[in-house]
DNA sequence: TTGTAGGCGTTATCAG
DNA sequence: CTGATAACGCCTACAA
């Protein structure tokens, strides 16, 4: 040993401005010696602080996710916490046994994403009694904290574009009908009533997980359903991307025929022939924002505002 | 308090059956009520055993380590371990950082992808003693468990395909220079310097980081370079998907005119237009066996290989 | 600037 | 089948 005591090693990595220039340096060079890591269990058991931080997405196979993880691991490491990263897969209940393994680390505080949990979920929660904030969508609840943007909003935005385009038949086809999914749908149907062109037979929704392959069944599955569509929305651009492609093989000319949207701006999206007109949602900024919230309420800051809108653009390209 | 002791309780989640039916009810039931969860930490700390894994994948955007990833949760989360995962940009410094944050978790193992580790990192994981098992690439140190598959004869098997379909003037690009990709420009060159048809200004590699809108930007870049290419061999299926995308503006004819390839074997590569000749890489199953060997050799147990060669699959489409 | 005592929540070990 | 005791490695609070 070099002759410290354990709480000046301690002291010597937590504060080292409260230990003397020699004694740090003869610390540091002991534990770079012998390969010594500050143990986090003991280290969360003694102080009553685990510096974790645990964050449940759906999916990461969603390039989504990714961004959004990626911005709050950036905010989270620069205050020295540590990221816990769960993926429930669409599913509350894998959301429930999530929560319950992440408990376990008696994380500081908690990043869900969406409000779809179950009643058991949220009284977990509320017993751990630390603070979550939600990401993706706005809090419909009183009281609970959120960082999104409105999905129905982008979703009616962009069917008022498709109208505005001129285009009279237009089709929603999604997949993957988690909360989002259908809030999307919501809009779609709001802007197409207010126009006075609803019409049932163009809607197409179906449990599957999301894939480009899938875009493509669907795309020809809409097209049998209702043959005179002249604009499919599809609610991601994983979908739309697969409809592009069955167009290209089946010769269908996008726009001109049939103009094709899709939603989440994903970095292929703008490379498609013909690029793809979608929503731009911010996704990243989503996970840095929630970071953020979630930081403040940790270190017991009042936040201005327990909903915070992102808000979302509409990217026209050629595709429509 | 149920009127047990501490010691009770613990037996009572981790041990049911050594707990009187009563009993067992009674502590549940509690536990319901007031949402307890054990605490890791404690728990940890206590037996010697974090039940904590750590796992260091270069990126999630590549959806390939996600996939690796989705494979290595589900062997170990059947086990009671849980997966911490660490994402390091492709950067030995950035990894050297993740390994010393989740030596701090005092993991019964680390999950490492490939060789490219610094010393001193090296170091570390020596001195923290605990088994380690390296994805993706085979073992090239005398004692190093991995699990994977050559990227090097992948890539020639790709280049004898290419130049059984007649090709003379294949090419080779790629970009995000790591270790794999490199592995694949060596397997390239050995099989087209054994044909005889190896041209140095058909190479192209970039460090910039993989992308389907990179891919158009190289294909471009390369036929100014080598205008009379009759195939490129891309080192993944972002950039030839990229490429695909603008021989369909510039009106190039796949494969007529040229050949286009790829490597992983994307969801997407089989629905292109046309569809991507690749290398279907066994990414979801190094992740199963490479958690069953960890697993192994936490429990001490002798592992009867030290590498496990997965191998990898050509998909011959449209494209070539 | 450095050190001592006590305890965080759990488990290993040994008793009852 | 159940419990008492000590210990895991570190930090808070206080003292020297």
């Amino acid at each position: 040993m070099t002759g410290v005591s354990t709480i000046t090693v301690s002291r010597a990595f937590r504060h080292p401005e409260k230990v003397s220039e020699d004694l740090r340096r003869r610390i540091q060079q002991a534990a770079d010696d012998i390969g010594y890591v500050r143990n986090r269990a003991a280290s969360a058991l003694a102080s009553n602080r685990s510096m974790n931080i645990a964050v449940l997405v759906p999916s990461l196979s969603n390039s989504v996710f990714v961004e959004t993880v990626t911005g709050i691991e950036k905010v989270f490491r620069e205050h020295g916490y540590q990221m816990l990263m769960g993926v429930n897969h669409y599913s509350a209940e894998e959301e429930e046994a999530l929560v319950r393994a992440y408990l376990a680390f008696a994380p500081d505080g908690m990043l869900l994403t969406g409000f779809n949990h179950r009643d058991s979920t949220r009284r977990l929660l509320e017993q751990a009694g630390i603070p979550i904030v939600h990401m993706m969508e706005l809090s419909d609840r009183e009281g609970a904290y959120s960082v999104g943007f409105s999905q129905e909003a982008a979703a009616q935005a962009m069917t008022e574009h498709l109208l505005s385009r001129g285009r009279q038949r237009i089709a929603f086809v999604a997949s993957q009908l988690d909360p989002r999914t259908l809030a999307r749908n919501r809009g779609y149907r709001d802007a197409i009533i207010r126009a006075g062109l609803y019409e049932s037979h163009r809607e197409l929704l179906v449990p599957d997980q999301s894939s480009v392959a899938l875009g493509a069944v669907l795309l020809k599955r809409l097209l049998e359903q209702a043959p005179d569509t002249d604009a499919i929305f599809f609610c991601n651009d994983d979908l739309a991307q697969g409809a592009l492609f069955e167009c290209l093989r089946q010769g269908i000319a996008v726009p001109n025929r049939l103009a094709v949207a899709g939603f989440n701006d994903l970095a292929i999206s703008e490379c498609t022939v013909p690029s793809l007109t979608t929503i731009k949602t911010p996704r990243y900024e989503v996970g840095v924002e929630a970071a953020r919230m979630l930081l403040a309420l940790i270190e017991g800051e009042t936040v201005p505002r327990k909903v915070i809108d992102l808000g979302f653009q509409l990217r026209a390209r050629e595709s429509t």
